[in-house]
DNA sequence: GACGTTTTAGACAATGGTGTCTAGTTTTAC
DNA sequence: GTAAAACTAGACACCATTGTCTAAAACGTC
């Protein structure tokens, strides 16, 4: 019998390459013959792990979900308590964002194989949904939220700026994104500055009295 | 042998259902017998009108964007020459850009086959990108421009500011879209207004001076 | 070094797909 | 009405894939 969590590296090195393997060919296309080449490992050890292909695959996206989360989460604080050029620190948690959560390896697995294949697996695109979009969401509304209290910016619709800022982001990296090209350092920040410049353009507070320096919330 | 050209009601009805097969299982995950008896039509007739698998695929993917193309066309060219109240112009024409070319079927077919094969057929993808973002991107720049000029909207990058655009109207859309549920008018309508006001926040001409009535360029 | 576990390579049946072929039927055109 | 074209149903060879099984090899641990 298998330790189903003693994560040994055989186990790792077939969730690795499967998760390639699904993203490139989607489920139909991908073979276990492949996975198992590509991990370095024989067919039958696929099948000991996984018993069989579906969950091999829910395993899939259960790991990259778990590691995009963590990564999500962390990006998430990573927004200074006390931002000092709200512009400045809204460009650079844009390319954090972006670089870190969406353009990705494991951002371009989520968004490939959930939308080809969450019409087959509902829930597998439900779990997905309010995992990482919905998060991402309701975590800028209460970033927005915050900002907007501290005076920095004149928000009214919490949720709908939040959606509208990402898809700002988004708009100059759909193309990359979408092929699965990573973008240069140097687009992520173009990209993020114009995303920033609309953005504080439509919401940011009218008189940039700099923040008196409230205490931290 | 087959005239190639003269589209018989079964050449049709081929491509039709085959557009819905392989939106719905992708490629690798469709079979001819599927497509034929989703079409009504023998396995043999499938094979006499497009050779092979492959053939079909490519012959649907042709097909659904002239389609797409000429919706397209007819929904850029429908915003009014003379914009009279251009908040309401813009998001009347960000509904029909949403309805017409992006949560139709034909949008979603694209979306979704492009994503999932573009890296299985590259010319296949490249010619989605010319044909469908890259012209309503350099539409969208033209007419951004022409309102600039008008003096009703202050736009100082015309290409970022059309990418913008759009993503702000797929702001509100983007899950809808994703997972395949058409959005119904209200929502379409929600959308585009938020859409809209941020644009014209961000892009607006300062001085709301109801334009000189120049005469139409 | 011996034992149990894991891994391997390969054979294997079962399944389901592609693409071809044939023989018979329907439709179309003249 | 008749002949050619298009269509159908089914059988077919061929191939790839899934998932099982076995016997041998490698590994780790005591």
């Amino acid at each position: 019998m298998h330790s189903q969590r003693g994560q040994c590296a055989k186990r790792l090195s077939i969730l690795e390459a499967a998760a390639e393997v699904f993203c490139r060919q989607g489920f139909a296309g991908a073979s276990i013959d492949e996975i198992a080449s590509a991990a370095c490992v024989s067919r039958q050890t696929v099948y000991n792990h996984y018993r069989e292909k579906d969950n091999l695959f829910m395993a899939v996206v259960e790991d990259v979900m778990d590691r995009a989360n963590a990564m999500l989460f962390s990006t998430l604080s990573s927004f200074p308590e006390i931002p000092e050029r709200l512009e400045d620190d809204l460009a650079a948690f844009a390319v954090r964002l972006s670089q870190n959560c969406i353009c990705n390896q494991d951002g371009k697995f989520l968004r490939k194989l959930v939308l080809s294949e969450g019409e087959r697996y509902p829930h597998l695109f439900e779990g997905w949904r309010q995992h990482g979009p919905r998060k991402i969401g309701t975590a800028l509304a209460a970033l927005f939220a915050r900002l907007s209290y501290k005076g920095l910016l004149q928000v009214d619709d919490f949720d709908v700026a939040a959606r509208q800022f990402l898809a700002l982001v988004n708009a100059d990296l759909q193309m990359s994104t979408l092929f699965g090209v990573t973008p240069t350092e140097v687009e992520l920040e173009s990209a993020a500055r114009n995303a920033v410049r609309t953005f504080i353009r439509a919401y940011g507070a009218p008189a940039q009295a700099n923040a008196p320096a409230l205490p931290a919330v």
